[in-house]
DNA sequence: TTCATAAATGTAACCGTTTACATTCATGAA
DNA sequence: TTCATGAATGTAAACGGTTACATTTATGAA
């Protein structure tokens, strides 16, 4: 129903080449011409269509994101820079959420192909171990990871270094005086990255001497972190007197569940949490977290997508750093009682 | 350099049409054939071309979503609706956020039409006053506001009634004992739904004998609460004692704020919030809100949309039920002192 | 076996652009 | 005026599908 270039040309008295000349100014044409197409583009409302385009020229300027959900606000953040870089490029973005469903994931990568984005940035399930990727990678379509951080194959990701940070909460609680540590995390099945912050974590109790961690795994879709809590909690004494989340939403939960079970942040325990979500600086306490740069990371990762794609040849994998922001949540650990005393090693690294 | 439908045919030894009958079961074709060409498709990784079908049919089966921002959460949440939606009924997004900025959803639009989007859910910054509406309806493109309340020109839109919602907030904060009001809110500028909740409980707030509401407009995109607070609560007995704002995550800041300005939510000040994030049911205090339905408002928009598209002419206007949380932050008024009481009128709807 | 009929398949135009190449036009030097 | 040259414009073939219509093939009743 729009009008096509056609209409265009034969009003203006041209051909088709002359009025496409003009409109991507691919070529010369006579001001006078290009002031009679003008003006009959702009009595028809003549918009060049974009698919029509895409076919003559095979290319479509547009991109795939495909992340497991937006309801964690750390992936609307990297959404947020993807968006960002794309638009200053001029490219579009085609998007889906997948509810942490590789079923979901398989559907949507099929129908973005269709499409011919010519790149995708995705977060999925198992890095390690997905078909979507071998896929990608078959049909030679460049993609980069995002917040993904693959262990044993090569891929190109743009991440921060999740290992050394779930150590460095460790270290940083440590230093507190904190020796009975905990972890609170969603599926490790659905997140290698909560696994790989696990990992680091569990290495720097051990490094600062502490007892290992006891990790608890929660559901986190359909979260009852007082639940969760409460067992722990029973006995007092011997539970965790830190917590470190594996997310920021989690990290939250769990300082309201605490205050909910009775017990004060961080008089009571410590809760640190990971990604640096926005909000964080205006809750009280405010909430002591390894900041990721989310929206950073999506810039990232679409800059490296888009340079692949214009025949640069950029790093494949690169790591942003992170940083530990030490909110009011996270506070020194209440002195030991003696018993307590008796069986831990003197702090080596307190502060004077 | 994918294959086409060309090459499968004559791998196969048959013609295009039958290839197409085939992939898009659109007419009969015989067992035997039907497996040589099968065969084909497997043999060469043929994956059909939108754009190529998209060319043919003129149609794309594509959405285009714009809204301000995604790191407010309850864009997320719609669009999570909208993505659900959308994927069961086989259509695919296109997707951008503006950050509240005029030109850019110009932009947006533009080259969403240009890809021949069917069909637009955008949340604007002014429906009543917005050139980007105006351009859709006059090249005849369906869309649906969503979150959008327009009063004076008539548009398609999914949302809850927010005068009502405002009105009501009063009417609980009244019904708590609460006389000095107070509310929070973003920009107005940006938010026309921010500006009708606040119309709402201004009503409300004179319904109950209530002083009118001190109004506190705040930027909410770059936000310092405790500052923006700390002048209102110099003289803690003058302040309100109950603070509505205009949406969760300036409502969680408040709190926050609140508490670090030495004020207990709900003990000295109460506070509810608009939106009725998940986060807020998490918190300690939890967050007293205003509940919208937002993933059903996403669900509910491309529902109408699609439907539009083919063909039937559902309502035009829809208004999803909201429904009012009290959560922890809004607790009753402390007991006036003596000299409050001799100015205020009786309470008149006080529980007995 | 023949033929009407239905089932299966093929042909080619079309969707809206781009672009290589061909053609026409304008310009200025001889 | 003529002609070489470069500038401006036009022609028509792609791009990868769909589909109306034409054609061929199979089926079964007479």
């Amino acid at each position: 129903m729009p009008a096509t270039i056609r209409d265009v040309a034969s009003l203006a008295g041209v051909s088709v080449a002359t009025v496409s000349r003009l409109v991507n100014r691919s070529g010369k044409v006579r001001d006078d011409t290009a002031a009679r197409v003008q003006a009959a583009i702009e009595a028809l409302g003549f918009r060049p269509s974009a698919v029509g385009r895409n076919l003559s020229t095979s290319q479509t300027r547009s991109l795939g994101v495909v992340i497991p959900s937006l309801t964690n606000p750390v992936f609307a953040d990297a959404v947020a820079g993807i968006n960002e870089e794309a638009r200053a490029r001029d490219y579009t973005l085609m998007f889906t959420a997948t509810n942490y469903d590789r079923a979901e994931e398989q559907g949507i990568v099929d129908a973005f192909l269709a499409y011919r984005v010519e790149g995708l940035i995705l977060t999925v399930a198992d890095p390690e171990d997905s078909l979507v990727l071998d896929l990608l990678e078959r049909e030679g379509v460049p993609y980069v990871l995002i917040y993904n951080q693959p262990n044993a194959k090569e891929r190109p990701t743009v991440t921060v270094d999740n290992v050394a940070a779930g150590r460095e909460a460790a270290e940083a609680l440590a230093k507190l005086g904190h020796r009975r540590l905990g972890m609170v995390a969603g599926r490790f099945s659905a997140s290698d990255r909560a696994l790989a912050r696990r990992d680091g974590f569990l290495t720097g109790a051990r490094a600062a001497g502490c007892p290992d961690p006891l990790v608890l795994e929660v559901d986190f879709v359909d979260l009852n972190a007082e639940e969760a809590l409460r067992p722990l909690y029973q006995r007092r004494s011997e539970a965790p007197s830190a917590l470190f989340c594996s997310n920021d939403l989690l990290a939250m939960a769990v300082v309201g569940a605490l205050g909910r079970l009775g017990l004060s942040v961080p008089d009571d325990v410590s809760v640190i949490g990971f990604d640096g979500l926005a909000i964080g600086t205006q809750l009280h306490p405010t909430l002591a977290t390894i900041v990721q740069p989310s929206r950073e990371m999506g810039r990232a990762a679409t800059a490296q997508l888009l340079d692949r794609l214009s025949g640069e040849v950029p790093l494949r994998t690169v790591t942003l750093p992170h940083s530990l922001r030490l909110g009011e949540s996270a506070g020194p650990a209440a002195k030991p009682s003696p018993t307590e005393l008796r069986d831990s090693p003197a702090f080596e690294d307190e502060e004077t």
